[in-house]
DNA sequence: AACAAATCTTGGCATATGACAAGAAGTGCT
DNA sequence: AGCACTTCTTGTCATATGCCAAGATTTGTT
């Protein structure tokens, strides 16, 4: 018999139309899932099938580029829901690599069972819809924000957007993922230091 | 009766393993449609279950950023796939406008013929699964290349791959696509040149 | 505790790119 | 043909960011 009151995807759940008695049906199709530091969730030239949210713990998904260098591609936090598209809705071999950097405890659902509660469970429907559409968005807002933004600005919009994010991974993720060098970063923070 | 010897989509679906008869029954799916210079495919807000194969002319796909620049996404030329991800499987408010740069002939599918046939007919699916992932996977490396590469890599880059386009395309819409300034990519054409 | 390894900061300098403005070239319209 | 409008080029100068290398700090391991 599963608690569903305090599970935790209660949260990821709240508030979206979605009755009690669904949630009994849906979260035991969610399988509670932990990676170790370092662990891959998913490699470069692999299809998964399934995504996760984070309970608890950070991931980072990178791409090694044609010149060598590591740039990270995206980072997540509790709450997140980490995703490759391709690889889940046109069953591609990934290009990424997702890589748990702390311990992680996450919730992993099938593609199946996905597809199945998405075409019977309306709620769920408009719930995951939502979500999956905000997780594409964030990213293509920041692929603008590299055009149009500065590097400052990119690093004020994540600290605001995901201040456990820029918390808790290193500095040279972050950096990459804004699109710039650790040093650069480093002094960044040094001047919004001084405001 | 369907002329389908001779019809554009036959280039598209050519060596794709589809068969002379599955390609009689996939071909009247499509619908011709032709855009005027300047015409929208798709606006802002709109969710658009639709998309399109370009026969001949040339389409870009923009948004206005927060401080009211206009950035180019993407850019489409004969033989490209059109479509927004969001709006097309996620039902979701476009955030970007699709407009014609040029008079342009066109074939449109809907969601519906092409959930049904993706479902029914196995070389089809493989093809458009590519198709599509190739699509995607474009505007992912060109995000990081946005990230890893210098202006002047990112033009030769494009140049190389859609030379077409570098063509037909107004040097200010190529320029912010890849990041730049119109001026810079002005100067990086000059010394190009010099070369 | 002590050392090694990784991470972060800082300095000095190089450079890619932006901002602004003027002129040149191309395009469309009457 | 002539005019307005847009597009493209070029000059000058400013600046964000990169590169490299040296310390400083933190973290992990024995």
């Amino acid at each position: 018999m599963i608690e569903t009151k305090s599970h935790f995807l209660n949260e990821i759940f709240a508030s979206s139309g979605i009755t009690q008695s669904e949630l009994e049906n849906i979260i035991p199709k969610y399988k509670q899932v932990t990676f170790k530091k370092n662990d891959y969730l998913l490699q470069q030239g692999q299809v998964e099938k399934k995504y996760w949210f984070i309970e608890s713990g950070f991931i980072r998904s990178y791409i090694i580029d044609t010149e060598g260098n590591d740039i990270t591609f995206n980072l997540y936090g509790a709450k997140d829901v980490v995703i490759d598209y391709a690889s889940m809705f046109f069953f591609a071999p990934s290009k990424e690599n997702v890589q748990a950097l702390t311990e992680c405890t996450c919730w992993e659902i099938s593609y199946e069972d996905f597809q199945e509660m998405f075409n019977t469970i309306n709620s769920f429907r408009e719930q995951q819809r939502g979500l999956l559409v905000g997780s594409y968005f964030a990213l293509k807002e920041h692929s603008i924000s590299l055009i149009a933004n500065q590097a400052k600005e990119r690093y004020l919009h994540l600290l605001k957007e995901k201040p456990h994010i820029v918390q808790n991974v290193s500095l040279k993720h972050i950096a990459t993922f804004l699109g710039i060098t650790d040093t650069s970063l480093s002094r960044i923070r040094k001047e919004i230091a001084k405001e």
